[in-house]
DNA sequence: TAACGTATGTACCGAATGGTACATACTGCA
DNA sequence: TGCAGTATGTACCATTCGGTACATACGTTA
């Protein structure tokens, strides 16, 4: 709504990538970006109403981030390692953490991440499964894949920000990217096959 | 040390794996567990030592865990499909919640973290990699490979925990499992390719 | 019995918490 | 000019925080 509450949810975004919110006090919050808990208390109403339109804003910066990174063109395993490079971007690295703090709330089902949860998961695998229907897979295999390589790709993201390993899972992800449009042996399940055989021919 | 002390901690497990500790007093987290804050302080010193206790309790497990999993008997999808199953174990739920928390916690490399950082990845990736090189891989690619299947599968379980779709995920773990032990196309790295070949040859 | 280490309860401490009351600016609009 | 809405500072509130002091049980062992 305002803009002044804008501009302190801004300074309060920046201030918590570098030390997350779970053990601040709205007093630490709002001494970390130069205003008092009071000034807090007022635009927000309360910690948990911070909490919530944080969790707005990381939703946001998700959705525009998938949206810059639906581009259909190029081979589809190129498409992949684009993908993994621009998630894994160091400048990313302090938001990514805001986020996956989040997520360690939502997994206990915290009120505020209500808006969280319901589109962690599918507002990224939706869009990523119709890719890969576009690009001839079965749709039903297709959500499967959009799925794993969502999984894949956040499993990644947390290995590297706790260790710190670009190198090898530069290669994990790129390993990724070519694993996932590969078609599975032909162990039963025609449909899948099928779908994947029809994904080959394409490209 | 002290039996009631494990006792004690038995309990803060067991409370917190329902509630999570990041928002928990001691007070409150002794009043779940049916004692006084007073000993809680008594038997760990501190709020800090306490988490400390936790940290290693989950590490322990982790590490017991792992051992119960190494099972290098049978086709290698198989396998993979079994280490799914069991570690998307419904009853492990709980404990894996607990997981996920300190794990939010340590990409903030929180100083209580610090035996958690050191093991969480390496504990697990290099047992995983020690099995694919036994199984014909390329030592460089089974690290490749033994990352992204430990990264995908924790991202698999993070996604589990939060929407909970047993169906999908189980299907996407399956997948998981068939796509790591095919071979990459030829697509340069000769090292990478020969050595999949090499494990095709086998099983 | 006396002494001692482990365990536990009661009561307290100063500090910090989330939130509120109230006064007061500054702004544009009538 | 005056009034209304937004914004901000100061001061306060009751509650809870992590941690401590001190007394006191309960075995064991000497």
């Amino acid at each position: 709504m305002s803009a002044a509450r804008e501009a302190l949810l801004d300074r309060c975004m920046a201030y918590l990538q570098d030390s997350g919110f779970s053990d601040l006090s709205i007093r630490e919050i709002a001494a970390g970006v130069g205003t008092s808990h009071r000034m807090l208390i007022y635009h927000f109403g309360t910690r948990e109403q911070l909490l919530v339109a944080i969790v707005e804003r990381i939703e946001a910066a998700q959705r525009t981030a998938l949206a810059d990174l639906v581009s259909p063109e190029g081979d589809l395993t190129e498409v992949g390692r684009q993908f993994w490079r621009r998630v894994s971007d160091p400048t990313l690295a302090p938001a990514t953490r805001l986020f996956f703090e989040i997520y360690s709330h939502a997994i206990y089902r915290r009120p505020w991440t209500d808006s969280f949860r319901a589109t962690v998961v599918d507002a990224w695998a939706e869009p990523l499964a119709e890719l890969l229907v576009q690009r001839g897979f079965d749709p039903a295999e297709a959500r499967q894949r959009a799925r794993l390589g969502l999984a894949a790709t956040r499993g990644l993201i947390l290995d590297l920000l706790v260790t710190g390993e670009r190198e090898i899972l530069d290669a994990a992800g790129d390993l990724l990217s070519e694993l996932l449009v590969q078609p599975t042996r032909a162990t039963g399940s025609g449909a899948g096959s099928t779908a994947t055989l029809r994904a080959e021919e394409q490209t």
